[in-house]
DNA sequence: TATCATTTTGAGACAGTTTATCAATTTCAA
DNA sequence: TTGAAATTGATAAACTGTCTCAAAATGATA
C-alpha cells in the first residue's frame, strides 16, 4: 500500500522538511487513503478510516487534508456547504457539465480552454493555481 | 433610486406574481441596494443596510437574495466559506479571476472560451443555459 | 375603504461544517 | 536516550446559513 504512492509520499516529506513539520502515523495513513480517491470530503474520510482506526479524530483529518493542500497534493473545492478535497495526482484536471434537469454530471477536459484561461490570467497579471468551470444546461434526454 | 432599476423591478414583480409572493418594503429596499453592487455577501449587505434600517433581519437578507436567484436577478457563488451573490443584470455575462491572497476579483469576458464551451456542450448533447468560470490564483501584487 | 386569508418579517434558536484549545503523546535531532 | 517542538484526540467554539413562530404587512375582494 504505502509503496504504491512513493512519489506523493516523497512530495509530502519534502514539504514537511521545509516547514519543520513531522511525519506521523496519521499523516501516512491519511495520505494513503486519500490517494485512493479522486475527491472526498473530510467527513467521508473520517467515516472511512474509522473502521480501521476508530480513534482518528475528525480535526486531524481536516488538519491533514489542509496540509496536503499546502503541499500541493490536494486541492480544496467548495461544493454547496461542504469542502471536497480533490486528489491532484489522480488524473488531469477536469471540469463539469451539469444537467439542471436530472442533475447528471459529465466530466470533461479541454486543453484549448485551459490554454485560453492561462492567457486571460497572464493578461491580468495573475498566476492561476486552480480553476472551476461548470456548464449548466439540459442534457439531451431532459430536453427530449 | 427605485426608478433607476425599473427593468429589474419589473422582472421581480413578474416573478412574485407568478408565485403568489408579495412585494414588500424590504424586498424593494434590498433589491435597490443589491443592484448597486456587482457582487456582495448577505453579511455585507446586512451591515450596509443596518445604517438606514437597523431592524432589517439577516434572515430576511438571505431569504431575499435567494429569492432574487429564483427570479434570475442574482446568482449565488460559493467563495471560500461564504456565498457571494452576483448581480446578473449588472452587465453582460462575465467570469471571474479571483486572487486567493487578497480576495480581489477581476472580471473578464472571453468569446473564444464561450465558443469552446458551447462546442464541448454540444458534443455531449447538452444545451447550455448558464455557466460559471472562476480562475483562482495570485495577483501580481500578492505574488510580489 | 374595510376585511381578512395569506405571506412576510424579525429575532433568535438551531444545524452543519470547519477551526481553535489544550493536556497528553509522539517525533526526531542531538 | 533525551528533550524541545510538533502533533494528536476530544471537545468547545466559531461561522454560515436555515428554521421557527408570533406579530405585522400585503393585497385580493367586497
Amino acid at each position: 500500500m504505502a509503496q504504491t504512492h512513493v512519489k506523493e509520499m516523497q512530495a509530502l516529506k519534502e514539504h514537511l522538511g521545509k516547514h519543520q513539520l513531522k511525519l506521523t502515523r496519521q499523516r501516512e495513513l491519511i495520505l494513503n487513503a486519500f490517494l485512493r480517491q479522486e475527491h472526498i470530503t473530510a467527513e467521508a474520510m473520517y467515516h472511512q478510516l474509522a473502521k480501521s482506526d476508530p480513534h482518528l479524530g475528525l480535526a486531524t483529518i481536516y488538519r491533514t487534508l489542509n496540509l496536503f493542500c499546502d503541499a500541493g497534493l490536494a486541492q480544496a473545492r467548495h461544493f454547496g456547504s461542504q469542502t471536497k478535497y480533490d486528489n491532484v495526482s489522480h488524473k488531469g484536471h477536469h471540469d463539469h457539465l451539469i444537467c439542471t434537469g436530472c442533475e447528471k454530471i459529465v466530466e470533461f477536459e479541454n486543453e484549448e480552454i485551459e490554454r485560453l484561461q492561462e492567457e486571460v490570467a497572464a493578461r491580468n497579471g495573475f498566476a492561476i493555481k486552480t480553476h472551476r468551470l461548470e456548464l449548466y444546461g439540459l442534457c439531451s434526454r431532459c430536453r427530449h
